[in-house]
DNA sequence: TGATAATTTGACCGGTTGGTAAAACATTAC
DNA sequence: GTAATGTTTTACCAACCGGTCAAATTATCA
């Protein structure tokens, strides 16, 4: 008889490893693109080559699907903030940070597109992640952040609104790709304009932060 | 008998402006929140409290309703750019954009979403719009920004990457909200979050590009 | 090999989707 | 008032949606 996937509580097969990742990789291109609600089950079964029904043999539902792809991929996404030492050269860390971040924005920007649209959406799937695992690690390394500008290592700021500051302008590169190519033309489009935002965004983020140049009141 | 909105030629009635205001607030309700796709015609029709035939009467598609309100919004939405002045200051002229566009993600931020949706999933609706209009204001004020550079009233760097820099961590505030409270959670999270961030945007932008303080290469 | 379990498929289901037809109803112009 | 026009509703349609089922097929292993 067939179990389905979520029923079963033995090692899992060759054939259901091999599966089981087609699906996810074919679920990420149109969750991505489409958002949950815009997609859909026949869509997913398409790009990943098999049939509906097969694909809900091993996902009983798109939420089943959607959700293994959310916990797959949010972990990793969060790599890049947990390297952040506090024992570190501030300058050098924040610097490696917009630098790791930019390159997940290049190399997987389908990931991030995947969470654009859920936390566009409202977050109706991963709200206790966002205010549970995630705002504890923020809460963490904003405090290393305070703990620099205290100590007059970098400018005092609010540590909470530089971290959305670096969010924002890399993962922009992956979630408005399409906006950035149309403005800056065939010309700057190409794989280049990546080192482009490095440089501008580094010296942004290290000339704004860099000590004895700020009017903070703080 | 009964033409469709898109046939009439002659002038509009008094309940067409409204129904078709109505309409409007309510799709743009809707799709900002769940993307076009992810939109149905029930839902906005029973947001804009009628039935889904007579919503049909004034808009005959779906794609109808959402081309309006992209063009309506489009306009409004590039407006603080426009402003956006030559022959200011140019730090004064910088920081006022920022607050301008800050202003405009906390009070508009379905307009934003709507944006950062159709952009999201490919700009299928709007990609002549990003390369025509869009793409030739971005130039013009890109140009303004490249003579400031030139004449060392700011630090040298990439117009194109600025503008980015900066829609980005405004929009941030309207299209992921929900991470930004989550994150900051109660206490942090009411008006007061866009002055705190307003200040930190300022103060980053303003140093980040005031002359001297940059290593950049040229 | 054959038995058993795992996988795949085609047919199908009730509900929803975008959209239509036509007639009932309301408003305006004369 | 009444005729023409503009608006709204009821009933409906075909296609699509997420998901089920049972049977057919394939892989595994004694």
């Amino acid at each position: 008889m067939a179990l389905p996937r979520a029923a079963r509580t033995q090692r899992r097969t060759r054939i259901q490893e091999e599966k089981e990742e087609l699906i996810l990789e074919a679920a990420l291109d149109v969750f991505a693109t489409h958002g949950f609600r815009g997609s859909t089950i026949d869509q997913i079964a398409e790009v990943a080559g098999m049939s509906k029904p097969n694909l809900l043999y091993y996902f009983r539902t798109k939420e089943a699907m959607h959700r293994a792809l959310i916990d797959r991929v949010l972990d990793n996404w969060l790599d890049p903030l947990r390297e952040f030492d506090a024992e570190g050269n501030p300058v050098a860390e924040i610097r490696s940070y917009i630098r790791r971040k930019l390159e997940m924005a290049r190399d997987f920007p389908r990931e991030s597109r995947l969470f654009a649209n859920e936390i566009l959406q409202g977050a109706p799937h991963i709200e206790d992640e966002l205010k549970g695992p995630l705002k504890a690690l923020v809460d963490e390394k904003a405090e290393v952040i305070r703990a620099w500008a205290s100590a007059g290592k970098i400018a005092r700021c609010d540590p909470y609104h530089l971290i959305f500051a670096i969010w924002s302008t890399t993962q922009h590169y992956a979630d408005f790709d399409v906006q950035v190519r149309g403005v800056l033309g065939e010309t700057q489009s190409g794989e280049g304009r990546f080192e482009d935002a490095a440089r501008f965004l580094e010296q942004l983020f290290v000339n704004g932060l860099s000590v004895g140049t700020t009017a903070s009141r703080g």
